[in-house]
RNA sequence: GCAGGGAUGGCAGAGUCUGGUCAAAUGCGCAGGGCUUAGGACCCUGUGACUUUAGUGUCUGCGCAGGUUCAAAUCCUGCUCCCUGCACCA
């Protein structure tokens, strides 16, 4: 079989025959979609299961006969392409790299890649062509971009009806900022591609009389009143600077960094000798406090000023101590903890044995300490003593606050970040930044009154829905660069990628319609009468539109991978929410888990992604298709490696070969068997219609992992044995109902099978399998004895082959006996069912009228079945049936051992084998083998 | 720190809601045998330990420590460890 060959076939047949192409009409619709893409690299793997999943339930609800819509559009939205871009102009040698090694694009194609629209071009045809190669049933018409002029107009309408609302706003915002490049910066900025990390720290304003305040940057404001004094580096350089009319005492660095987020002034330079004779006052304790000088204080981090509390922090006891000042300066313990004395900071250092405070572990102890204080420690002093110390933390920060004598400010968690620029990154009060209003309870409210309506999965995944409308609060939706939609209130302003993603399904509904009309003529009015059905036509154009979003909407399903719930997923919940009434908010929403290669993340920096075309190439679209929904549950994340795709690859070609099989020897006798099923049949397709019964609620639930097991495992071995144990085995009626049913997960197989099987089965005139009927269960070849009964003949089986073992006798056994146990042990076996309880059984055994003729014997089958009572609960077949399922077997079972099988009943055990016989019990046959 | 999820055999991964049929599905791996010129293809068997030449039995076992129960991977309590997310970034 010849996959690759198989994939092209199909996927040009669909597409010549327009057979994905979904135009509103009278019939039932279903209308989903997944996360469209942002094209700045090819695709990967893990991006196909999100795709395969979405497409498994496409096809599934086309072959339940819906109309079924899946669109497929571009996210270029925002500024990482730009960056890209940028970058490729600028040769530089790590994005040179990067796409040579792991996307495979020589360096001469990345040299024509140097202007976003070119970058977007090339990636998205990329993707396209990979996602029509997997054979996604997607409605290519509908494609778009988000830079497009239709797009542009669609969402500044949106931004219209959020304004109305009231919901956008403006305000003052801290964002991780790069001084020379004069923008906010985000990961894909950075040198490394860090994430800048946003932290809120306390300045606690020390007082110098005459000279204004030293100010402290500290995470633990409530040890102020253990302040002996205060560190600054003696290498730095100290200004004093005006913020609010008052004067503070900084480093230089931090007045540089600081003078982005406050209107500061410097006023002068304050040299370190100078300062080191001063006296600072403790805002709380009035203590005066002697300035010191150490070498751990950072000038670049916080303030560059530290206050020392040497009774909790280590780095401050050690930086005393390596100072020759442990003696001199008398410690203050704030906290009683757990596990120590007065002063935990000194014990630490003491038991760690830290050399001197830049040693690392005096970090870690500092660690430590922090997390034991702020778990256990209760405060000793000051107006909050015997509160906890998280607890005080915020209330000595908010008392300071109120008095003037403390302020917050952020800073970088992860100083320092450098831009790629080279600059070291800050932090940036941007005033006057653009905000949607998240935090808006009646908002949250709507937004949760939408949750409430739908069907998630996972459902447990719900708790991370209401987690985050409660959490979310006003959310910056503009940014001053990037592709996209101007923002319409303030044209310097781009509307930022997360807020112009959030209702673009709807937009799906009319694109390819929208994309023939002039920008122009997309305007309040168009839109008003295409969404929302307010007043009258404008043209003839709107009323199409309007048909066929009212035919379309609400929108059905949402897919995504399962990082999209705490932010993309809430944001369409809120602003569907917002925008339409409430007959048109979506129905439900799906998210799933990653895709690991060999176990590992995939990453770009260990170089172990593998490109989906490339995937393809090497195993079939079909086989990928299996591997990466077929591993785990939805919400886990699965693995892909070689030897999952190399299994599902040769179950799929075993399949094929038996199909071929089949027709051959069809084509060679007639398909037409007139004989009526036998035991071996009745079971095969009991278990078949059982699936085929069983699969629509699967498909439905989302069971991806449980139907794929089914359909290449299970039945795949159910067939094995058929083949074993039917006399003649008839497949075509299996092929024909496997096939639709593994339709949805290999399309391009499944027509490959369907044509050769001649492809009219279910539906009149379905030239695709893809547009056929999923077949019902046919429930009376549902037989739910004839399963027992193989059952029952396999665990005999079984039984002779651990016999045989054990004797030694395998292939050399003459005769083997098979004795069914007698109809008066299965009333026994009822009575330990109900009594549970040996002694119980008895009394009621023996009050048993049907059993006073076995009462010499029914004490031992009692004992019997009390080893496992608990298997007890399920039914067994009659004496009659097992007997019948031995006799159906017999010639199985005679080929599986190469000699003969006698069965009989155990009362009509004879000779030697009488005793034998004995030891049948109901769902277990004694052997007696010669 | 907060929120959510998790810990099962050589590995991946079911089973947990609804306790007993669980030494634990299925797949992979490994070992032995068969088929074959050969095999990475296919088939059969085995794969916690010990014991057993008539079909066993005993012990250990589902993160750790307890508890409830005739019976716990499954229920309860406490603990440890791991993963993911925490905002202006797509």
């Amino acid at each position: 079989m010849d996959f690759n060959a198989i994939d092209t076939k199909w996927n040009n047949l669909w597409q010549q025959g327009k057979v994905f192409e979904a135009n509103h009409s009278k019939e039932k619709k279903f209308f989903l979609s997944a996360a469209f893409p942002y094209p700045n690299s090819p695709q990967h793997i893990g991006h196909g299961r999100t795709y395969t999943t979405t497409d498994i339930y496409a096809r599934y609800l086309r072959m339940q006969g819906y109309n079924v819509l899946f669109p497929m559009g571009f996210h270029v939205t925002g500024t990482p392409i730009l960056a890209m871009a940028k970058r490729l102009g600028q040769k530089d040698e790590e994005y040179l790299r990067i796409f040579e090694e792991i996307y495979g694009i020589s360096r001469e194609t990345s040299a024509t890649l140097t202007e976003p629209k070119a970058l977007v071009t090339y990636f998205s045809h990329e993707i396209e062509q990979g996602m029509r190669e997997m054979g996604y049933s997607i409605d290519w018409r509908r494609k778009f971009y988000s830079y497009d002029a239709c797009f542009n107009k669609f969402i500044q309408w949106q931004f219209r009806k959020l304004k109305e609302a009231g919901y956008i706003k403006q305000g003052s915002h801290p964002v991780p900022w790069c001084p020379s490049d004069n923008n906010a910066v985000g990961a894909h900025d950075t040198r490394g591609d860090v994430d800048p990390q946003i932290e809120e720290v306390t300045a606690v304003a020390f007082e110098i009389k005459g000279e204004g305040s030293l100010l402290c940057s500290t995470y633990r404001p409530e040890t102020v009143y253990g302040v002996t004094n205060i560190w600054i580096n003696p290498s730095a350089k100290y200004v004093k600077v005006e913020m609010n009319g008052k004067k503070f005492i900084i480093s230089q660095d931090a007045a540089n960094a600081l003078s982005q987020q406050f209107g500061l002034k410097i006023i002068g330079e304050i040299k370190v000798a100078e300062l080191l004779k001063k006296e600072a006052i403790n805002p709380l304790s009035n203590a005066k406090l002697p300035i010191f000088e150490a070498k751990f204080v950072e000038p670049k981090t916080g303030t560059g000023v530290v206050m020392s509390v040497p009774a909790h922090a280590p780095l401050d006891y050690l930086a005393l101590r390596d100072a020759k000042l442990d003696g001199k300066v008398k410690l203050v313990q704030v906290l009683t903890v757990e596990g120590f004395g007065e002063f935990p900071a000194k014990e630490i250092v003491e038991r760690m044995k830290v050399p001197n405070q830049l040693d690392s572990k005096a970090e870690e102890a500092t660690k430590e300490i922090y997390k034991k204080e702020a778990h256990t420690g209760i405060m000793k002093v000051g107006e909050f003593a015997g509160e906890g110390c998280a607890t005080a933390r915020e209330k000595i920060a908010a008392a300071l606050a109120k008095k003037g004598q403390a302020h917050k400010l952020y800073v970088l968690a992860n100083s320092p970040v450098f831009c790629r620029c080279g600059a070291l990154c800050s932090v940036k009060m941007v005033q006057n930044q653009w905000f949607l209003d998240y935090g808006d309870k009646k908002w949250k409210e709507k937004a949760k009154e939408c949750l409430s309506g739908m069907k998630i999965m996972p459902q447990q995944t719900i708790a991370d829905y209401l987690y985050t409308i409660d959490w979310l609060n006003e959310r910056a939706c503009t940014r001053a660069a990037g592709l996209g939609t101007q923002f319409e209130f303030d044209k310097t302003q781009m509307i930022e990628a997360l807020s112009d993603s959030t209702i673009y399904m709807a937009f799906y509904a009319i694109s390819h319609y929208a994309k023939d009309l002039p920008a122009d003529a997309l305007d309040e009015k168009f839109f008003d009468y295409v969404f929302l059905g307010k007043g009258k036509a404008p043209n003839e154009a709107a009323k199409k539109m309007h048909e066929e979003f009212e035919y379309w909407y609400p929108f059905d399903s949402s897919h995504s991978a399962k990082d999209l719930v705490h932010n993309h997923l809430v944001f369409f919940l809120f602003n569907h929410a917002c925008i339409f009434e409430k007959k048109k908010w979506p129905k439900q929403i799906v998210t799933n888990g990653f895709v690991l290669m060999d176990g590992k993340k995939m990453s770009k920096s260990m170089g172990n992604i593998m490109p989906i075309r490339a995937a393809i190439k090497r195993y079939g679209a079909d086989v990928i298709r299996f591997s990466v929904v077929a591993g785990a549950d939805l919400s886990s994340d699965t693995d892909f490696n070689k030897s999952v795709a190399e299994g599902i690859s040769s179950r799929i070609k075993s399949m094929g070969e038996l199909l071929e099989k089949t027709i051959a020897h069809d084509a060679q006798k007639g398909a037409k068997t007139s004989a009526k099923y036998d035991a071996a049949d009745k079971w095969f397709y009991s278990r078949l219609h059982r699936r085929v019964k069983n699969a629509p609620a699967m498909f439905e639930s989302f069971q991806i992992r449980e139907l794929s097991q089914e359909i290449l495992f299970e039945t795949f071995n159910d067939m094995q044995h058929y083949l074993k144990r039917a006399k003649e085995p008839r497949l075509r009626e299996f092929f024909e109902y496997w096939t639709a049913l593994s339709a949805p997960f290999m399309p391009h197989i499944a027509e490959e099978f369907w044509e050769k099987l001649g492809k009219k089965k279910f539906v009149k005139d379905a030239k695709f399998a893809s547009l056929a009927h999923m077949p019902a269960a046919d429930e009376k070849k549902i037989d739910e004895e004839m399963e027992k009964q193989e059952q029952f003949l396999l665990s005999t089986r079984e039984d002779v082959v651990t016999l045989l073992r054990l004797l030694k006798k395998e292939g050399q056994a003459k005769k083997i006996h098979l004795f069914v146990a007698d109809e008066w042990k299965r009333e026994v076996r009822s009575v330990v069912a109900r009594e549970k309880d040996f002694g119980k059984a008895i009394k009621a055994c023996l009050a048993n009228a049907k059993l006073k003729p076995h009462a010499a014997e029914f004490k031992k089958v009692i004992e019997t079945c009390m080893k496992d009572v608990g298997a007890l609960k399920s039914e067994v077949l009659s004496s009659q049936q097992e007997l019948d399922a031995l006799q159906n077997g017999a010639e199985f079972l005679k080929s599986e051992f190469g000699t003969e099988i006698l069965v009989k009943k155990e009362s009509e055990a004879e000779g030697a084998q009488a005793q034998r016989a004995k030891n049948a019990m109901p769902n277990r046959v004694a052997v007696a083998i010669e």
